[in-house]
DNA sequence: TTGCTCATGTAAACTGTTACATGATTGC
DNA sequence: GCAATCATGTAACAGTTTACATGAGCAA
């Protein structure tokens, strides 16, 4: 369970709302860790009551206030015990894997269309990875190196990028063996 | 939710108890899609009452009777609609990301003995792949074709290694990062 | 006799999804 | 006037995880 961990790692890059995290769940922190508004306001309101953040109440003109937490002492505390703490092996879950080998009892060919759907998805998203790398990691200077946060984000969206990469090889491979399929009846 | 369609597969590849499925499920159709033997005993229950399995009661001799579970004519209709249905877009859980992001606000080398274990568990994985995919894969001569079932096994554990490759690699990345951030200060 | 495998389950707690609800402001 | 954005929630349901429970055989 990681949930309020990942809202933690966000809070401490920037305080902000429930509304305004789960907005950045749509990107950022969203790209390896995905959860809605209801999830994270019942999440917030456990840290709040559990002392893992602060909140104050920010009003804002012509707009309805807002509740700005940040993470408190025992928030940073938890977060660095469960870095610390091994975690299990990731749970997969790969649709497109179990289409896969159904495939053979129904129709190969039939399942063209949704690999190629899916295909879609992760060009835009590596080119959408890619565009935020150039933007944010760019122009490095090696004799000027970036701060431990940088450095860290970096990391993570190269794996993000070579997620997306691997996956379009693979359903390329997996287009190249339903059309030998396909032919070869 | 796609857990029946997950057994539905498995169950046309071979019949079996549930406790039998309970196994698969930590090897082969594992490495996609992971359940436990509650969540299986729960949904084969629901799949016999809505007439996609039928069973059959097995005596054995020495051990308990098993309930024998296999794909009926609604189970397999079940599943070549869901093969055509768009599958929404793959939520990503990715713990470690989260951990790398979080290491810049504690102690990034604190981190590196858990990204080492990862590293490790995905190394096995991939070696267990690349056994099984000599095994049932390796001696194949080209003018002789595997059948549709045994391509698109193999594409899937393609997609298995590749996935095991790239993680390998951005471990490396990841220990890269963290020891060049521990030698600067 | 201790622990493992085979075999099937119940119960409770937690997490995730979908739908509904409210109310102000901004832009077309 | 209509839709979108900002902002926070409730309610019901579905799915997942963890712990507990039973009982036989088999091997060190």
């Amino acid at each position: 369970m990681a949930l309020e961990h990942a809202i933690l790692v966000s809070l401490l890059e920037k305080p902000g709302s429930g509304y305004e995290l789960a907005r950045r769940f749509e990107r950022s922190i969203g790209y390896f860790w995905t959860a809605t508004h209801q999830q994270i306001y019942r999440v917030l309101k456990r840290m709040e009551s559990d002392g893992w953040v602060d909140v104050r109440d920010v009003p804002q003109n012509g707009r309805p206030d807002k509740r700005e937490y940040s993470v408190a002492g025992p928030g940073r505390d938890a977060l660095s015990a469960w870095l610390r703490r091994p975690t299990g092996p990731e749970s997969v879950r790969n649709d497109l894997a179990v289409k896969v080998r159904g495939a053979s009892f129904g129709d190969p060919a039939a399942l063209i269309s949704e690999v190629e759907r899916h295909r879609g998805a992760h060009t835009d998203r590596l080119a959408h990875y890619l565009a935020g790398a150039a933007r944010d990691f760019g122009e490095r200077s090696p004799d000027r190196p970036l701060d431990a946060e940088c450095e860290l984000q970096h990391v993570v969206l190269r794996g993000g990028i070579a997620y997306e990469q691997m996956m379009i090889a693979w359903l390329d491979d997996v287009l190249a063996t339903l059309a030998g399929l396909e032919a070869r009846r």
